[in-house]
RNA sequence: GCCUCUGUAGCUCAGUUGGUAGAGCAGGGGACUGAAAAUCCCCGUGUCGUUGGUUCGAUUCCGAUCGGAGGCA
């Protein structure tokens, strides 16, 4: 069976992905699908760096404010969504063109990962927690060891958090984590998928970028936007939503702990280490295209966007 | 002009009773596959301001000198 064509454009946060994504959605008659754990959450728009309205309007977007910021979320809710989404754009004759920065949830699309039905047991996952608080994380890991030897070896003790995310996993699918990815990720990925993905040849230049954003968030009302969300209960909260870049920081301020200064200072060192981790995330797949914006053989915009252009028509005539 | 304090890693500072030094932050690298903008792991040689002296040996003690902060005039 003939695998459904797909472009993913990924790369560090302010790398430049929303914009060539964009272009490339009006040269190739394709929509956005969005690939980022935040943009779901409605109210979360300049903290969150989400597509304007005009863009929105130019270009189909999908997997934007899908949900409000309370909603408990999953890599596995949101390969659903995709999956569904790239099978419409697909069968409207559009090309189907992701773009984010969630690796987890690129990664759990692209591969075509069974998930199956499991809710997520939060009432485990608190106890757990409570459980390494008491205990030290070393007796939380000397129980995963005890079910699943591998995965234990696999995750450092000091990790509770997936320590406690593998213990549930193994009581609430009545196999060892080993066993449980071993089925998921059997299938192999429904999609012939050209990957591309955004770095800059001097990290410095990413740096400036990522600065100069959350300048401009701040220009644009960020102070505003966190404020509602503090006052409606969605930034206290241990929620996912809770713990994104921008607002989290914005806490102290409005706490009036420190000055707008230094949490603006805070945001901006936050975003630098997650560029980074984002970084770390792509560069292990040895399927992705590298592309550098600030390469000087790119003389413009056009330029660089052509070369966009090259590395995927070569992906599709050597993948049919 | 005099007195006191201070000058150690990109930044904030420890420290060496004289045997050339170490934390936090920043920065760099890595992991991650049903919470992921989360979570976790690894990486610290720098003319110890400069210059004389004492000493086997000084960043450490003494003198001078140049920056910085404060006080008295």
């Amino acid at each position: 069976m003939k695998k459904i064509p797909v472009i993913a454009i990924a790369g560090p946060t302010a790398s430049g992905k929303s914009s060539l994504a964009m272009q490339l959605c009006k040269d190739l008659n394709g929509e956005l699908i969005s690939c980022d754990s935040m943009q779901i959450y409605r109210g979360m728009d300049i903290g969150t760096a989400k597509p304007t309205e005009k863009d929105r309007a130019e270009v189909p977007h999908h997997l934007i404010d899908i949900c409000d910021p309370d909603t408990d979320f999953s890599a596995a809710a949101f390969a659903e969504l995709a999956k569904k989404a790239i099978e419409d754009v697909y069968s409207r004759g559009k090309m189907p063109i992701l773009c984010g920065g969630t690796g987890l949830y690129l990664d759990s699309v692209l591969r075509g990962v069974d998930f199956g039905e499991m809710e997520p047991d939060l009432a485990y996952r608190t106890e757990l927690l409570a459980f390494a608080e008491k205990e030290g994380a070393e007796a939380l890991h000397a129980r995963l060891r005890e079910i699943d030897p591998e995965a234990a070896e696999a995750i450092h003790p000091n990790n509770i958090k997936r320590v406690a995310r593998a213990l549930e996993i193994c009581k609430l699918s009545g196999m060892t984590k080993t066993e449980w990815d071993k089925n998921a990720i059997r299938g192999e990925s429904p999609y012939n998928a050209c990957i591309i993905a955004l770095d800059y040849k001097n990290r410095d230049n990413l740096y400036v970028r990522i600065h100069m954003r959350v300048d401009e968030m701040f220009r644009m009302g960020l102070e505003e936007e966190a404020r509602t969300l503090f006052e409606k209960g969605y930034l206290a909260s241990e929620t996912t939503a809770g713990g994104a870049i921008g607002y989290k920081e914005l806490l102290g301020y409005l706490n009036g702990e420190m000055t707008k200064a230094e949490a603006a200072d805070a945001i901006k060192i936050a975003t630098r280490h997650y560029a980074k981790r984002q970084l770390t995330w792509l560069r292990r797949n040895p399927a992705v295209h590298w592309l550098y914006p600030d390469d000087d053989r790119y003389e413009d915009d056009y330029g660089f966007v052509s070369a966009a252009h090259a590395i995927i028509d070569i992906h599709f005539m050597m993948n049919p």
